[in-house]
DNA sequence: GCCCAGGTGGGTA
DNA sequence: TACCCACATGGG
């Protein structure tokens, strides 16, 4: 990664917060009730994982022990908002198996590792892919490791700066080799991406009006 | 009724 | 490696 990509991206991050402010996501949250909102989160809309979410807390089940101790049927019917649901529940108990037969259930256990060895052992836990753990490692842990995630990929391809073939690994090296190792900003930069995906880069109807990428975004404005 | 939302794993060629 | 499919709700 040449020094000009690397300014660009440092670039592209602060016109995003100059325009959009802080994102706040996940701010001062429980970090159990973080990696079950990463898991519940996979391929759905945020509201309706909110909606699973207040459902456990109001079941007395977000915690690592209750939450073992549950059902899986019945915490499948308390996530049904999200899709998916047999498989999330099912994703939710594979780590919770792995909490406490790696780490006797504690989360502080966990997270005292390393940040390539918990990516490592996120990894081998079914159903955590490589977006599910960096965001684990990111907003549940608190350290820096950038959340790659379909927005990320479409705003650069649209930007040019990457064909967009790219692996999740190259595309995550590229963020880590151009911020600074601040979770903070790792987590902000992710935020500002998906703000700017959802409100500029619609899958199907892109559009860049008063884009704050503007000037080197390439995107078509949206037919009327 | 149709499209889409902050993916992952398993199967096939 | 690259694609395809299952998973299967709720809001606009």
């Amino acid at each position: 990664m040449n020094r000009s990509s690397k300014q660009q991206l440092l670039q592209i991050y602060h016109r995003l917060l100059a325009d959009y402010g802080e994102q706040e996501w996940w701010p001062g949250s429980d970090p159990f009730e973080v990696i079950v909102g990463a898991i519940l989160t996979q391929r759905v809309s945020w509201k309706n994982v909110e909606l699973a979410i207040d459902a456990l807390k109001d079941a007395q089940l977000m915690t690592p022990d209750a939450l073992t101790r549950a059902p899986m049927a019945a915490i499948a019917e308390l996530i049904r908002p999200c899709l998916f649901y047999n498989e999330k529940a099912a994703r939710l108990r594979a780590f919770l198996d792995f909490l406490n037969a790696r780490h006797n259930g504690d989360l502080r256990s966990l997270f005292a590792l390393s940040i390539d060895d918990l990516r490592r052992e996120l990894l081998s836990v079914c159903g955590i892919g490589e977006e599910t753990a960096d965001a684990i490692i990111l907003y549940a842990a608190g350290k820096a490791s950038f959340v790659v995630d379909a927005y990320t990929r479409r705003i650069l391809t649209r930007l040019g700066l990457i064909t967009g073939s790219e692996t999740y690994g190259e595309l995550r090296s590229m963020f880590m080799q151009a911020l600074p190792g601040d979770a903070g900003m790792h987590n902000e930069y992710h935020a500002l991406l998906v703000r700017h995906g959802k409100e500029r880069c619609l899958a199907r109807n892109p559009k860049c009006d008063g884009c704050v990428l503007q000037g080197s975004c390439k995107h078509v404005p949206r037919a009327q």
